[in-house]
DNA sequence: AGGGCAATAT
DNA sequence: CATATTGCCC
């Protein structure tokens, strides 16, 4: 008897801690929900503690998971998944001094690095770790033959390795490299050292004829196939963009030898950078009272969050960045996350209505138009 | 080299 | 039609 009055008592009190938690939970997604477009995850995530919690108290019966099949069946859909993104932010870590730099070294080996028993975890133990190896592409059978990189690395940690870039020549266009993310197929892109030289010839055929562009036939030969850029490729680039220190200090060349992939070009990362600052240049539009009202300010660098006054290493960025220049040293508050292959993710929508249906979120946002550049020069068409 | 922008491919 | 990349010109 008393024993089970003392069980139940227990278990109000539990009820109890469950739903005060629950209370601050919901105020906290009233908080960011606000800032929903900013951090669609961050809400999701919440949602979901509340909801799990909720089911907890509710009785121990329903099981019910709460929909999980929104994007299990991992159509494209990226929503679920990239929770792994956040999940490195250490909330509680009162050590305000370290922040070395972030470990980005996970590579190839996902799974296992986070879960301070926040009380939250337990909401995405399951869905992560299921994109990162969608994420794979690229990946080395065994690293490369040789190990010429032998770099001592002993400064930084990024323990990045070489990877092997293909560009499928243009012998055989077939699967670019856009992969659907949903198979598993690891299938290593036959590197090929021999196309990646091949596929650079410069088409000169008519470029010379014409001077000025006027006829828009003047390119034709064959473009070099397009490169994607995948999360890993990614990934490494904006591992770079940090260590030389922001977007804006960092040169193409430095990054591409950090980056350490081979058959990657010039080029490309500078495209790539160059794409990567239109794009990072222009957050501050509707994040109004997050200047001085909340404790700590994190800001997105590329993907990574990161505590705004972490960067220590970053050299003295001159901070005139874009007159929206808000986040000192180095802004870029835009990419929560890419996906494989569209634009820059932007966002990911995200609501009740999961990815139900229609495959691609595409937002187009209003906010960044090109603006149509009229420039008054370059007498190349007269 | 590196920045930028027009031309194109997707 | 919008974006992502490439080609080229400063």
């Amino acid at each position: 008897m008393i024993k089970s009055l003392s069980n139940m008592k227990n278990y109000n009190e539990k009820r109890e801690k469950c739903c005060e938690y629950i209370e601050a939970l919901e105020e906290e997604r009233r908080k960011i929900n606000v800032f929903q477009r900013e951090l669609p995850l961050c809400l999701e995530l919440v949602t979901q503690a509340i909801e799990a919690y909720k089911k907890e108290i509710s009785g121990t019966t329903t099981d019910t998971l709460y929909g999980q099949p929104e994007c299990s069946e991992q159509t494209t859909g990226e929503c679920g998944p990239v929770l792994d993104l956040f999940l490195p932010i250490k909330q509680s870590s009162a050590s305000t001094d370290e922040e070395e730099e972030e470990e980005e070294v996970d590579e190839d080996d996902d799974v296992e690095h986070e879960s301070h028993d926040t009380g939250i975890d337990f909401v995405d133990k399951n869905m992560k770790s299921e994109w990162l190896k969608s994420v794979q592409l690229w990946n080395q059978p065994e690293a490369v033959p040789v190990s010429k990189w032998e770099r001592s690395q002993q400064e930084t940690q990024t323990l990045v390795e070489p990877i092997k870039e293909n560009d499928n020549g243009a012998g055989s266009h077939q699967p670019p490299c856009y992969e659907t993310s949903n198979e598993k197929n690891d299938y290593i892109i036959s590197l090929a050292t021999t196309s990646s030289g091949s596929a650079r010839q410069k088409t000169e055929a008519e470029r010379g004829g014409s001077g000025g562009s006027g006829g828009s036939s003047s390119r034709r030969g064959q473009r070099k196939q397009r490169r994607c850029w995948s999360h890993e490729l990614h990934r490494r680039f904006l591992n770079a963009l940090k260590q030389l220190g922001g977007p804006h200090v960092a040169t193409p060349k430095q990054i591409r030898e950090l980056m350490k992939v081979d058959g990657l070009t010039n080029d490309e990362v500078k495209s790539h950078l160059q794409k990567y600052r239109l794009h990072t240049r222009r957050p501050s539009q509707t994040v109004p009272n997050n200047r001085d009202s909340q404790t700590q300010h994190f800001v997105v660098v590329g993907g990574i969050w990161v505590p705004q006054a972490s960067h220590s290493k970053a050299n003295a960025v001159a901070s005139r960045e874009t007159t929206t220049g808000i986040y000192g040293p180095m802004a870029s508050p835009l990419p929560s996350e890419w996906p494989s292959h569209s634009s820059f993710g932007r966002e990911i929508s995200e609501e009740r209505s999961r990815c139900s249906n229609k495959g691609i979120v595409r937002c187009s946002s209003p906010a960044m138009s090109s603006s149509t550049r009229t420039k008054t020069k370059d007498a190349k068409m007269s």
